[in-house]
DNA sequence: GTAGGGTTAG
Protein backbone atom coordinates (compact mmCIF):
# COMPACT_ATOMS: atom_id res chain seq x y z
CA UNK A 1 0.00 0.00 0.00
CA UNK A 2 1.24 3.55 -1.24
CA UNK A 3 2.29 5.64 1.81
CA UNK A 4 -0.81 8.71 2.53
CA UNK A 5 -0.16 12.33 1.50
CA UNK A 6 -0.85 14.11 4.51
CA UNK A 7 -3.37 16.22 2.58
CA UNK A 8 -5.59 12.87 2.23
CA UNK A 9 -5.68 12.81 6.14
CA UNK A 10 -6.76 17.17 6.01
CA UNK A 11 -9.71 16.30 4.26
CA UNK A 12 -11.01 13.63 6.54
CA UNK A 13 -10.72 16.39 9.20
CA UNK A 14 -13.81 18.68 9.28
CA UNK A 15 -12.56 21.46 11.73
CA UNK A 16 -11.36 24.50 9.83
CA UNK A 17 -9.25 25.26 12.72
CA UNK A 18 -7.40 22.57 12.23
CA UNK A 19 -4.43 23.54 9.93
CA UNK A 20 -3.84 26.11 12.00
CA UNK A 21 -3.86 24.16 15.40
CA UNK A 22 -0.65 21.88 13.85
CA UNK A 23 0.87 25.61 12.68
CA UNK A 24 0.75 27.04 16.55
CA UNK A 25 1.98 23.73 18.06
CA UNK A 26 3.94 24.13 20.46
CA UNK A 27 5.30 20.81 19.46
CA UNK A 28 7.09 21.30 16.44
CA UNK A 29 9.38 24.55 18.56
CA UNK A 30 9.60 21.71 20.97
CA UNK A 31 11.01 18.62 18.42
CA UNK A 32 13.36 21.10 16.78
CA UNK A 33 17.09 19.69 17.75
CA UNK A 34 15.74 16.10 18.89
CA UNK A 35 17.57 13.69 17.13
CA UNK A 36 16.62 10.57 18.75
CA UNK A 37 13.18 8.92 18.16
CA UNK A 38 12.22 8.34 21.67
CA UNK A 39 12.60 11.62 22.59
CA UNK A 40 10.83 12.61 19.76
CA UNK A 41 7.88 10.10 20.22
CA UNK A 42 7.64 11.15 23.52
CA UNK A 43 5.78 14.32 23.10
CA UNK A 44 3.45 12.67 20.57
CA UNK A 45 2.06 9.58 22.89
CA UNK A 46 1.63 12.35 25.60
CA UNK A 47 -0.54 14.85 23.64
CA UNK A 48 -2.73 11.97 22.72
CA UNK A 49 -2.53 10.19 26.25
CA UNK A 50 -3.41 13.69 27.38
CA UNK A 51 -6.13 14.69 25.34
CA UNK A 52 -8.75 16.78 27.45
CA UNK A 53 -10.79 18.02 24.63
CA UNK A 54 -11.95 16.85 20.75
CA UNK A 55 -10.09 19.56 19.45
CA UNK A 56 -6.72 18.12 20.88
CA UNK A 57 -8.09 14.59 19.33
CA UNK A 58 -7.52 16.52 15.99
CA UNK A 59 -4.10 17.95 17.00
CA UNK A 60 -3.28 14.47 18.15
CA UNK A 61 -3.39 12.95 15.03
CA UNK A 62 -2.13 15.91 13.18
CA UNK A 63 1.02 15.02 15.16
CA UNK A 64 0.99 11.56 14.33
CA UNK A 65 1.08 12.39 11.17
CA UNK A 66 3.61 14.83 11.15
CA UNK A 67 6.29 12.22 12.69
CA UNK A 68 4.80 9.26 10.47
CA UNK A 69 3.34 7.07 14.17
CA UNK A 70 0.61 6.18 11.93
CA UNK A 71 1.64 3.00 11.18
CA UNK A 72 2.70 2.57 14.48
CA UNK A 73 0.05 -0.59 16.04
CA UNK A 74 1.07 0.96 20.14
CA UNK A 75 0.03 4.61 19.27
CA UNK A 76 -3.16 4.15 17.12
CA UNK A 77 -4.08 1.63 20.10
CA UNK A 78 -3.80 4.90 22.49
CA UNK A 79 -5.08 7.26 19.66
CA UNK A 80 -8.02 5.19 19.23
CA UNK A 81 -8.78 4.69 23.39
CA UNK A 82 -7.99 8.62 23.04
CA UNK A 83 -11.03 8.71 20.47
CA UNK A 84 -13.43 6.80 22.46
CA UNK A 85 -14.15 8.87 25.42
CA UNK A 86 -15.17 11.34 22.83
CA UNK A 87 -17.34 9.58 20.71
CA UNK A 88 -15.03 10.95 18.04
CA UNK A 89 -14.92 6.82 16.41
CA UNK A 90 -14.83 8.04 12.64
CA UNK A 91 -11.52 9.86 13.67
CA UNK A 92 -10.02 6.18 14.61
CA UNK A 93 -11.90 4.87 11.52
CA UNK A 94 -10.26 7.12 9.09
CA UNK A 95 -7.15 6.30 10.66
CA UNK A 96 -6.45 3.03 11.68
CA UNK A 97 -8.03 1.98 8.02
CA UNK A 98 -4.82 3.32 6.65
CA UNK A 99 -2.31 1.18 8.49
CA UNK A 100 -1.43 -1.52 6.56
CA UNK A 101 -0.59 -4.03 9.76
CA UNK A 102 -2.90 -3.23 12.57
CA UNK A 103 -2.51 -6.38 14.87
CA UNK A 104 -4.36 -7.54 17.86
CA UNK A 105 -4.44 -4.49 20.28
CA UNK A 106 -5.64 -1.99 17.71
CA UNK A 107 -8.78 -4.10 16.71
CA UNK A 108 -9.41 -4.44 20.19
CA UNK A 109 -9.24 -0.81 20.81
CA UNK A 110 -11.72 -0.31 17.97
CA UNK A 111 -13.85 -3.15 19.01
CA UNK A 112 -14.01 -1.58 22.65
CA UNK A 113 -14.43 2.33 21.34
CA UNK A 114 -17.54 0.55 19.49
CA UNK A 115 -18.94 -1.05 22.10
CA UNK A 116 -18.10 1.90 24.58
CA UNK A 117 -19.90 4.20 22.01
CA UNK A 118 -23.07 2.40 21.79
CA UNK A 119 -22.57 0.58 18.36
CA UNK A 120 -22.41 -2.79 18.85
CA UNK A 121 -23.33 -3.91 14.67
CA UNK A 122 -19.77 -1.79 14.06
CA UNK A 123 -17.77 -3.98 17.05
CA UNK A 124 -18.45 -7.24 15.19
CA UNK A 125 -18.55 -5.52 11.52
CA UNK A 126 -14.88 -4.67 12.83
CA UNK A 127 -14.21 -8.15 14.41
CA UNK A 128 -14.73 -10.06 11.43
CA UNK A 129 -12.82 -7.39 9.57
CA UNK A 130 -10.08 -8.22 11.88
CA UNK A 131 -10.50 -12.10 11.50
CA UNK A 132 -10.02 -11.74 7.57
CA UNK A 133 -7.44 -10.29 8.26
CA UNK A 134 -5.72 -13.24 9.89
CA UNK A 135 -5.58 -11.45 13.41
CA UNK A 136 -5.90 -13.64 16.39
CA UNK A 137 -8.22 -12.37 18.50
CA UNK A 138 -7.53 -12.78 22.25
CA UNK A 139 -9.40 -12.39 25.79
CA UNK A 140 -9.57 -8.90 25.25
CA UNK A 141 -11.22 -8.57 21.95
CA UNK A 142 -13.83 -11.35 23.70
CA UNK A 143 -14.76 -9.33 26.83
CA UNK A 144 -15.68 -6.44 25.06
CA UNK A 145 -17.65 -8.44 21.83
CA UNK A 146 -19.96 -10.13 24.40
CA UNK A 147 -21.50 -7.02 25.75
CA UNK A 148 -22.17 -5.78 22.04
CA UNK A 149 -24.03 -9.06 21.64
CA UNK A 150 -25.96 -8.01 24.13
CA UNK A 151 -27.38 -5.20 22.34
CA UNK A 152 -27.17 -7.14 19.10
CA UNK A 153 -29.21 -9.98 19.91
CA UNK A 154 -28.78 -13.17 18.71
CA UNK A 155 -25.00 -12.71 18.33
CA UNK A 156 -24.59 -14.76 21.85
CA UNK A 157 -24.13 -18.16 20.76
CA UNK A 158 -22.26 -17.74 17.72
CA UNK A 159 -19.67 -15.54 19.35
CA UNK A 160 -19.95 -18.53 22.16
CA UNK A 161 -18.96 -20.86 19.59
CA UNK A 162 -15.97 -18.35 18.34
CA UNK A 163 -15.07 -18.28 22.12
CA UNK A 164 -14.36 -22.01 22.12
CA UNK A 165 -12.52 -22.11 18.67
CA UNK A 166 -10.35 -19.48 19.72
CA UNK A 167 -9.40 -20.84 22.31
CA UNK A 168 -10.89 -19.47 25.24
CA UNK A 169 -13.67 -22.13 26.26
CA UNK A 170 -12.31 -22.31 29.77
CA UNK A 171 -11.21 -18.66 30.27
CA UNK A 172 -12.50 -18.13 33.41
CA UNK A 173 -12.96 -13.97 32.61
CA UNK A 174 -14.61 -14.66 29.39
CA UNK A 175 -16.69 -17.60 30.31
CA UNK A 176 -17.62 -14.96 33.71
CA UNK A 177 -18.52 -12.46 31.23
CA UNK A 178 -20.34 -15.02 28.94
CA UNK A 179 -22.85 -16.08 32.40
CA UNK A 180 -23.26 -12.09 32.77
CA UNK A 181 -24.37 -11.94 29.20
CA UNK A 182 -26.93 -14.68 29.26
CA UNK A 183 -28.17 -13.46 32.80
CA UNK A 184 -28.99 -9.96 31.80
CA UNK A 185 -30.69 -11.10 28.73
CA UNK A 186 -32.96 -13.77 31.11
CA UNK A 187 -31.69 -16.81 30.08
CA UNK A 188 -30.39 -18.49 33.04
CA UNK A 189 -30.71 -22.09 32.14
CA UNK A 190 -27.71 -21.23 29.66
CA UNK A 191 -25.77 -19.38 32.28
CA UNK A 192 -25.80 -22.03 34.02
CA UNK A 193 -24.91 -24.35 31.55
CA UNK A 194 -21.81 -22.18 31.00
CA UNK A 195 -21.32 -22.04 34.66
CA UNK A 196 -21.10 -25.87 35.11
CA UNK A 197 -19.05 -26.62 32.14
CA UNK A 198 -15.86 -24.44 33.74
CA UNK A 199 -13.29 -26.25 34.73
CA UNK A 200 -12.39 -23.49 37.22
CA UNK A 201 -14.04 -20.80 38.57
CA UNK A 202 -12.87 -17.54 40.63
CA UNK A 203 -15.10 -15.62 43.12
CA UNK A 204 -16.66 -13.23 40.25
CA UNK A 205 -17.71 -16.68 38.76
CA UNK A 206 -19.66 -17.88 42.01
CA UNK A 207 -21.25 -13.92 42.48
CA UNK A 208 -22.14 -13.52 39.11
CA UNK A 209 -23.70 -16.74 38.80
CA UNK A 210 -25.33 -16.04 42.01
CA UNK A 211 -26.45 -12.78 40.95
CA UNK A 212 -28.15 -14.22 37.60
CA UNK A 213 -30.70 -15.95 40.22
CA UNK A 214 -31.15 -12.77 42.00
CA UNK A 215 -32.22 -11.26 38.43
CA UNK A 216 -35.14 -13.39 38.26
CA UNK A 217 -35.91 -13.43 41.88
CA UNK A 218 -35.06 -17.54 42.14
CA UNK A 219 -34.06 -16.62 45.80
CA UNK A 220 -33.82 -20.67 46.01
CA UNK A 221 -31.69 -21.63 43.56
CA UNK A 222 -29.01 -18.11 44.77
CA UNK A 223 -29.51 -19.10 48.36
CA UNK A 224 -28.22 -23.00 47.32
CA UNK A 225 -25.51 -22.13 45.04
CA UNK A 226 -24.22 -19.59 47.94
CA UNK A 227 -23.75 -22.33 50.50
CA UNK A 228 -22.02 -24.56 47.56
CA UNK A 229 -19.30 -21.38 47.11
CA UNK A 230 -15.84 -22.70 49.19
CA UNK A 231 -15.67 -19.26 50.30
CA UNK A 232 -18.72 -16.84 50.26
CA UNK A 233 -17.12 -13.31 49.72
CA UNK A 234 -19.09 -9.71 50.88
CA UNK A 235 -20.11 -9.37 46.99
CA UNK A 236 -22.67 -12.24 47.07
CA UNK A 237 -23.84 -11.74 50.83
CA UNK A 238 -25.00 -8.39 49.46
CA UNK A 239 -26.40 -9.92 46.61
CA UNK A 240 -28.83 -12.67 48.80
CA UNK A 241 -30.02 -9.46 50.71
CA UNK A 242 -30.47 -7.30 47.62
CA UNK A 243 -32.54 -9.94 46.25
CA UNK A 244 -34.81 -11.02 49.31
CA UNK A 245 -35.13 -7.57 49.64
CA UNK A 246 -37.07 -7.55 46.00
CA UNK A 247 -38.57 -10.31 47.26
CA UNK A 248 -39.94 -8.30 49.80
CA UNK A 249 -38.45 -10.93 52.41
CA UNK A 250 -37.61 -8.53 55.32
CA UNK A 251 -36.79 -10.96 57.74
CA UNK A 252 -34.85 -13.24 55.72
CA UNK A 253 -32.39 -9.67 54.45
CA UNK A 254 -32.35 -9.08 57.96
CA UNK A 255 -31.01 -12.16 58.73
CA UNK A 256 -28.41 -12.36 56.77
CA UNK A 257 -27.42 -8.76 57.16
CA UNK A 258 -26.79 -9.71 60.93
CA UNK A 259 -25.04 -13.12 59.95
CA UNK A 260 -22.62 -11.52 57.76
CA UNK A 261 -19.04 -11.56 59.44
CA UNK A 262 -17.73 -8.88 57.58
CA UNK A 263 -20.29 -5.69 55.91
CA UNK A 264 -18.88 -2.90 53.26
CA UNK A 265 -21.05 -0.08 52.24
CA UNK A 266 -22.60 -1.43 49.70
CA UNK A 267 -24.20 -4.04 52.58
CA UNK A 268 -25.25 -0.64 54.38
CA UNK A 269 -26.61 0.82 51.14
CA UNK A 270 -28.53 -2.18 50.06
CA UNK A 271 -30.48 -2.66 53.56
CA UNK A 272 -30.90 1.22 53.62
CA UNK A 273 -32.42 0.80 49.87
CA UNK A 274 -34.45 -2.80 50.56
CA UNK A 275 -36.28 -0.89 52.79
CA UNK A 276 -36.95 1.60 50.85
CA UNK A 277 -38.36 -0.26 48.31
CA UNK A 278 -40.73 -1.81 50.44
CA UNK A 279 -41.98 1.47 51.71
CA UNK A 280 -40.60 0.98 55.06
CA UNK A 281 -39.28 4.76 55.03
CA UNK A 282 -38.57 4.93 58.88
CA UNK A 283 -36.48 1.91 58.93
CA UNK A 284 -34.14 2.82 56.14
CA UNK A 285 -33.18 6.28 57.49
CA UNK A 286 -32.83 4.53 61.19
CA UNK A 287 -30.00 2.12 59.05
CA UNK A 288 -28.57 5.35 57.81
CA UNK A 289 -28.23 6.48 61.06
CA UNK A 290 -26.98 3.54 62.20
CA UNK A 291 -24.69 3.30 59.72
CA UNK A 292 -23.10 6.50 60.91
CA UNK A 293 -22.78 5.75 64.47
CA UNK A 294 -20.53 2.82 63.14
CA UNK A 295 -18.45 5.14 61.87
CA UNK A 296 -18.71 3.56 58.32
CA UNK A 297 -18.59 6.40 55.76
CA UNK A 298 -21.49 6.55 53.40
CA UNK A 299 -21.15 7.60 49.35
CA UNK A 300 -23.06 9.43 46.96
CA UNK A 301 -25.29 6.44 46.47
CA UNK A 302 -25.96 5.63 50.02
CA UNK A 303 -27.28 9.31 50.10
CA UNK A 304 -29.46 9.66 47.44
CA UNK A 305 -31.00 6.82 48.69
CA UNK A 306 -31.67 8.47 51.88
CA UNK A 307 -32.87 11.43 50.75
CA UNK A 308 -35.30 9.44 48.54
CA UNK A 309 -36.49 7.90 52.19
CA UNK A 310 -36.83 11.33 53.18
CA UNK A 311 -38.84 12.33 50.34
CA UNK A 312 -41.34 9.87 50.61
CA UNK A 313 -41.49 10.33 54.59
CA UNK A 314 -41.68 13.95 53.92
CA UNK A 315 -39.42 14.51 56.87
CA UNK A 316 -37.91 18.06 56.03
CA UNK A 317 -35.82 18.35 59.64
CA UNK A 318 -33.74 15.19 58.74
CA UNK A 319 -33.93 15.60 54.67
CA UNK A 320 -31.64 18.98 55.94
CA UNK A 321 -29.24 17.38 58.05
CA UNK A 322 -28.84 14.88 55.46
CA UNK A 323 -28.37 17.37 52.83
CA UNK A 324 -26.01 19.22 54.89
CA UNK A 325 -23.91 15.90 55.78
CA UNK A 326 -23.32 15.39 51.69
CA UNK A 327 -22.26 19.37 51.30
CA UNK A 328 -19.94 18.68 54.34
CA UNK A 329 -18.41 16.00 53.72
CA UNK A 330 -17.49 16.94 50.06
CA UNK A 331 -20.17 14.63 48.29
CA UNK A 332 -20.42 14.99 44.35
CA UNK A 333 -23.76 16.66 43.70
CA UNK A 334 -24.44 14.04 41.20
CA UNK A 335 -27.81 13.50 39.20
CA UNK A 336 -29.16 10.90 41.70
CA UNK A 337 -28.36 12.94 44.74
CA UNK A 338 -29.54 15.80 42.84
CA UNK A 339 -32.89 14.77 41.85
CA UNK A 340 -33.48 13.57 45.10
CA UNK A 341 -32.51 16.07 46.70
CA UNK A 342 -34.98 18.43 44.32
CA UNK A 343 -37.93 15.90 45.08
CA UNK A 344 -37.08 15.87 48.83
CA UNK A 345 -38.04 19.93 49.06
CA UNK A 346 -40.50 19.51 46.67
CA UNK A 347 -42.65 17.10 48.57
CA UNK A 348 -41.44 18.68 52.06
CA UNK A 349 -43.11 21.94 50.89
CA UNK A 350 -40.00 23.74 50.53
CA UNK A 351 -40.62 24.43 46.44
CA UNK A 352 -38.39 27.15 46.98
CA UNK A 353 -35.37 25.70 48.15
CA UNK A 354 -36.36 22.76 45.13
CA UNK A 355 -35.58 25.56 43.03
CA UNK A 356 -32.78 26.48 44.18
CA UNK A 357 -30.96 22.94 44.48
CA UNK A 358 -31.95 22.41 40.98
CA UNK A 359 -30.36 25.75 39.76
CA UNK A 360 -27.80 24.99 41.04
CA UNK A 361 -26.67 21.54 39.91
CA UNK A 362 -23.75 21.24 37.84
CA UNK A 363 -25.52 19.00 35.44
CA UNK A 364 -29.62 17.74 35.30
CA UNK A 365 -30.65 14.70 33.31
CA UNK A 366 -33.73 13.76 32.80
CA UNK A 367 -35.01 12.64 36.34
CA UNK A 368 -33.94 16.02 37.55
CA UNK A 369 -36.12 18.45 35.22
CA UNK A 370 -39.05 15.63 36.31
CA UNK A 371 -38.59 15.95 39.84
CA UNK A 372 -39.30 19.84 39.10
CA UNK A 373 -41.68 19.82 36.62
CA UNK A 374 -43.28 17.40 39.31
CA UNK A 375 -43.18 19.87 42.16
CA UNK A 376 -44.33 22.73 40.50
CA UNK A 377 -47.33 21.23 39.17
CA UNK A 378 -48.38 19.31 42.75
CA UNK A 379 -47.83 22.93 44.32
CA UNK A 380 -50.23 23.92 41.78
CA UNK A 381 -47.93 26.30 39.82
CA UNK A 382 -49.33 25.10 36.82
CA UNK A 383 -47.89 27.86 34.34
CA UNK A 384 -44.58 27.67 35.64
CA UNK A 385 -44.66 23.69 35.13
CA UNK A 386 -45.22 24.21 31.63
CA UNK A 387 -42.43 26.96 31.40
CA UNK A 388 -40.53 24.39 32.81
CA UNK A 389 -40.90 21.65 30.53
CA UNK A 390 -40.11 24.27 27.53
CA UNK A 391 -36.87 25.02 28.97
CA UNK A 392 -36.34 21.28 29.07
CA UNK A 393 -36.94 21.11 25.45
CA UNK A 394 -34.78 24.17 24.71
CA UNK A 395 -32.17 22.66 26.66
CA UNK A 396 -32.50 18.94 24.65
CA UNK A 397 -33.10 17.04 27.22
CA UNK A 398 -35.80 14.52 25.98
CA UNK A 399 -38.68 14.20 27.75
CA UNK A 400 -40.60 10.74 28.51
CA UNK A 401 -43.22 9.42 29.74
CA UNK A 402 -43.34 10.65 33.59
CA UNK A 403 -42.69 13.90 32.24
CA UNK A 404 -45.59 14.28 30.43
CA UNK A 405 -47.60 12.75 33.51
CA UNK A 406 -46.79 16.00 35.35
CA UNK A 407 -47.24 18.66 32.02
CA UNK A 408 -50.81 17.03 31.82
CA UNK A 409 -51.31 17.35 35.48
CA UNK A 410 -50.41 20.75 35.73
CA UNK A 411 -52.97 21.71 32.69
CA UNK A 412 -55.58 19.46 34.68
CA UNK A 413 -54.77 21.87 37.42
CA UNK A 414 -54.99 24.83 35.76
CA UNK A 415 -57.89 23.92 33.65
CA UNK A 416 -55.33 24.59 30.70
CA UNK A 417 -57.68 21.89 27.97
CA UNK A 418 -56.62 23.58 24.84
CA UNK A 419 -52.52 23.84 25.88
CA UNK A 420 -53.35 19.62 27.83
CA UNK A 421 -54.70 18.69 23.95
CA UNK A 422 -51.46 19.99 22.37
CA UNK A 423 -49.32 18.73 24.33
CA UNK A 424 -50.72 15.27 24.51
CA UNK A 425 -50.57 15.17 20.70
CA UNK A 426 -47.33 15.94 20.88
CA UNK A 427 -46.67 13.09 22.88
CA UNK A 428 -46.68 10.88 19.93
CA UNK A 429 -46.18 13.27 17.17
CA UNK A 430 -42.62 14.63 18.75
CA UNK A 431 -41.51 12.13 20.69
CA UNK A 432 -43.09 8.92 19.80
CA UNK A 433 -44.35 8.44 23.42
CA UNK A 434 -47.09 5.23 23.53
CA UNK A 435 -49.99 6.23 26.19
CA UNK A 436 -50.37 4.51 29.17
CA UNK A 437 -52.68 4.41 31.55
CA UNK A 438 -51.74 7.54 33.66
CA UNK A 439 -51.87 9.87 30.39
CA UNK A 440 -55.48 8.57 29.72
CA UNK A 441 -56.26 9.29 33.30
CA UNK A 442 -54.90 13.08 33.16
CA UNK A 443 -56.54 13.21 29.79
CA UNK A 444 -60.00 12.05 31.61
CA UNK A 445 -59.92 13.92 34.18
CA UNK A 446 -58.96 18.00 32.10
CA UNK A 447 -61.96 16.83 30.36
CA UNK A 448 -64.26 16.02 33.02
CA UNK A 449 -63.21 19.01 35.37
CA UNK A 450 -63.88 21.21 32.05
CA UNK A 451 -66.67 19.90 31.70
CA UNK A 452 -66.17 18.18 28.73
CA UNK A 453 -67.97 15.65 30.13
CA UNK A 454 -68.61 13.50 26.37
CA UNK A 455 -65.48 14.13 24.95
CA UNK A 456 -63.90 12.40 28.34
CA UNK A 457 -66.14 9.45 27.65
CA UNK A 458 -65.10 9.13 24.45
CA UNK A 459 -61.89 9.70 25.37
CA UNK A 460 -62.27 6.77 27.69
CA UNK A 461 -63.88 4.70 24.76
CA UNK A 462 -60.90 4.56 22.15
CA UNK A 463 -58.34 3.44 24.98
CA UNK A 464 -56.82 0.06 23.75
CA UNK A 465 -56.57 -1.19 27.48
CA UNK A 466 -59.64 -1.63 29.80
CA UNK A 467 -60.33 1.70 31.92
CA UNK A 468 -59.11 1.58 35.57
CA UNK A 469 -60.98 2.84 38.54
CA UNK A 470 -58.43 6.34 38.55
CA UNK A 471 -60.01 6.89 34.84
CA UNK A 472 -63.51 5.97 35.87
CA UNK A 473 -63.54 7.74 39.41
CA UNK A 474 -61.54 11.06 37.37
CA UNK A 475 -65.12 11.10 35.29
CA UNK A 476 -67.43 10.28 38.10
CA UNK A 477 -66.03 13.43 39.82
CA UNK A 478 -65.93 15.41 36.72
CA UNK A 479 -69.94 14.48 36.66
CA UNK A 480 -70.18 15.41 40.36
CA UNK A 481 -68.95 18.77 39.47
CA UNK A 482 -71.17 19.68 36.50
CA UNK A 483 -74.09 17.82 37.52
CA UNK A 484 -74.02 15.22 34.99
CA UNK A 485 -75.88 12.12 36.66
CA UNK A 486 -76.73 10.18 33.87
CA UNK A 487 -72.75 9.73 32.56
CA UNK A 488 -71.90 9.67 36.48
CA UNK A 489 -74.15 6.02 36.63
CA UNK A 490 -72.66 5.01 33.89
CA UNK A 491 -69.00 5.67 35.50
CA UNK A 492 -70.47 4.49 39.27
CA UNK A 493 -71.62 1.29 37.92
CA UNK A 494 -68.02 0.98 36.15
CA UNK A 495 -66.39 1.23 39.39
CA UNK A 496 -68.62 -0.88 41.30
CA UNK A 497 -67.05 -3.72 39.08
CA UNK A 498 -63.55 -2.15 39.57
CA UNK A 499 -63.63 -1.60 43.71
CA UNK A 500 -66.86 -2.56 44.75
CA UNK A 501 -65.56 -1.99 48.78
CA UNK A 502 -64.96 1.76 47.77
CA UNK A 503 -67.26 3.49 49.87
CA UNK A 504 -66.35 7.39 48.37
CA UNK A 505 -68.13 6.53 45.07
CA UNK A 506 -71.19 5.71 46.75
CA UNK A 507 -71.24 8.28 49.03
CA UNK A 508 -70.40 10.48 45.90
CA UNK A 509 -73.69 9.03 44.19
CA UNK A 510 -75.33 9.74 47.26
CA UNK A 511 -74.83 12.99 47.28
CA UNK A 512 -75.48 13.53 43.85
CA UNK A 513 -79.11 11.48 44.12
CA UNK A 514 -79.70 14.06 46.98
CA UNK A 515 -78.99 16.95 45.14
CA UNK A 516 -81.64 16.01 42.96
CA UNK A 517 -83.96 14.73 45.61
CA UNK A 518 -83.90 11.59 44.40
CA UNK A 519 -84.22 10.06 47.73
CA UNK A 520 -85.66 6.32 46.46
CA UNK A 521 -82.35 6.33 44.57
CA UNK A 522 -80.37 7.47 47.56
CA UNK A 523 -82.39 4.47 49.76
CA UNK A 524 -81.25 2.15 47.17
CA UNK A 525 -77.73 2.80 47.16
CA UNK A 526 -77.60 3.23 50.68
CA UNK A 527 -79.25 -0.56 50.65
CA UNK A 528 -76.79 -1.55 48.46
CA UNK A 529 -74.12 -0.22 50.84
CA UNK A 530 -75.85 -1.64 53.91
CA UNK A 531 -75.92 -5.52 51.48
CA UNK A 532 -72.06 -5.12 51.35
CA UNK A 533 -71.46 -4.51 54.59
CA UNK A 534 -69.94 -1.01 53.43
CA UNK A 535 -69.94 1.95 56.06
CA UNK A 536 -66.96 3.68 57.10
CA UNK A 537 -64.81 5.61 54.71
CA UNK A 538 -61.11 3.94 54.65
CA UNK A 539 -58.77 6.67 56.04
CA UNK A 540 -55.42 7.53 54.06
CA UNK A 541 -52.99 8.16 56.48
CA UNK A 542 -50.91 11.16 56.60
CA UNK A 543 -47.67 11.52 58.81
CA UNK A 544 -45.75 14.35 60.81
CA UNK A 545 -42.25 14.85 61.94
CA UNK A 546 -42.02 15.85 65.43
CA UNK A 547 -38.16 15.89 66.48
CA UNK A 548 -36.81 13.43 63.83
CA UNK A 549 -39.78 10.93 64.94
CA UNK A 550 -42.10 10.17 62.46
CA UNK A 551 -45.87 9.53 63.58
CA UNK A 552 -48.77 8.75 61.52
CA UNK A 553 -52.21 9.57 61.77
CA UNK A 554 -55.58 9.38 60.04
CA UNK A 555 -59.12 11.09 59.86
CA UNK A 556 -60.93 10.02 63.15
CA UNK A 557 -57.86 8.67 64.53
CA UNK A 558 -57.78 7.31 68.02
CA UNK A 559 -54.45 5.82 68.54
CA UNK A 560 -52.32 8.34 70.02
CA UNK A 561 -54.11 7.79 73.52
CA UNK A 562 -50.65 8.84 74.43
CA UNK A 563 -50.57 12.08 74.50
CA UNK A 564 -54.43 13.46 75.18
CA UNK A 565 -52.92 17.27 74.27
CA UNK A 566 -53.82 16.28 70.73
CA UNK A 567 -57.50 15.47 71.39
CA UNK A 568 -58.09 18.42 73.40
CA UNK A 569 -56.66 20.57 70.39
CA UNK A 570 -58.73 18.93 67.98
CA UNK A 571 -61.91 19.38 70.43
CA UNK A 572 -60.76 23.20 70.41
CA UNK A 573 -60.30 23.13 66.35
CA UNK A 574 -64.12 22.25 66.34
CA UNK A 575 -65.21 24.57 68.88
CA UNK A 576 -63.60 27.35 66.79
CA UNK A 577 -65.18 26.09 63.48
CA UNK A 578 -68.59 26.82 64.70
CA UNK A 579 -67.74 30.20 66.03
CA UNK A 580 -68.70 33.19 63.04
CA UNK A 581 -67.02 33.96 60.75
CA UNK A 582 -66.21 30.05 59.34
CA UNK A 583 -68.50 28.85 56.60
CA UNK A 584 -68.42 24.94 56.08
CA UNK A 585 -68.74 23.76 53.01
CA UNK A 586 -71.03 21.54 53.37
CA UNK A 587 -72.58 20.99 49.31
CA UNK A 588 -71.63 17.27 49.49
CA UNK A 589 -71.21 16.35 52.73
CA UNK A 590 -74.02 13.51 52.94
C1' DG B 1 -11.00 -6.89 31.87
C1' DT B 2 -15.16 -10.23 34.58
C1' DA B 3 -19.28 -9.63 40.56
C1' DG B 4 -22.71 -6.77 44.72
C1' DG B 5 -25.77 -0.87 46.25
C1' DG B 6 -28.55 4.99 43.58
C1' DT B 7 -32.51 9.58 41.50
C1' DT B 8 -38.29 11.25 39.10
C1' DA B 9 -44.36 9.21 38.47
C1' DG B 10 -47.76 5.40 39.76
Amino acid sequence: MDKVAPSAYFQNISSPCFLQSILSMSLSHHLRGCSTLMIQNLPVLQLIQQCSTPKLLESALAAMIKMSQCQDCYFMNQFITACTSFNRLDLAVSSMTQMHQPNVFVYNALIKGFVTCSYPIRSLEFYVRMLRDSVSPSSYTYSSLVKASLSASGFGESLQAHICKFGFGFHVQIQTTLIGFYSASGRIKEARKVFDEMPQRDDVTWTTMVSAYRQVLDMNSATSLANQMPERNVATWNCLIDGYMRLGNLEEAESLFNQMPVKDIISWTTMVNGYSHNKRYGEAISVFYKMTEQRIIPDEITMSTVISACAHLGVLEIGKEVHMYTVQNGFVLDVYIGSALVDMYSKCGKLERALLVFFNLPKRNLFCWNAIIEGLAAHGYALEALKMFAKMERELVKPNAVTFVSVLTACTHAGLVEEGRRIYRRMIDDFSIVYNVEHYGCMVALFSKAGLIHEALELIGSMEFEPNAVIWGALLDGCRIHKNLEIAEIAFNKLMVLEPRNSGYYFLLISMYAEEKRWGDVAEVRGRMRELGIEKICPGTSSIEIEKQVHLFAAADKSHSASDEVYLLIDEIYEQMGLPGYVQETENVY
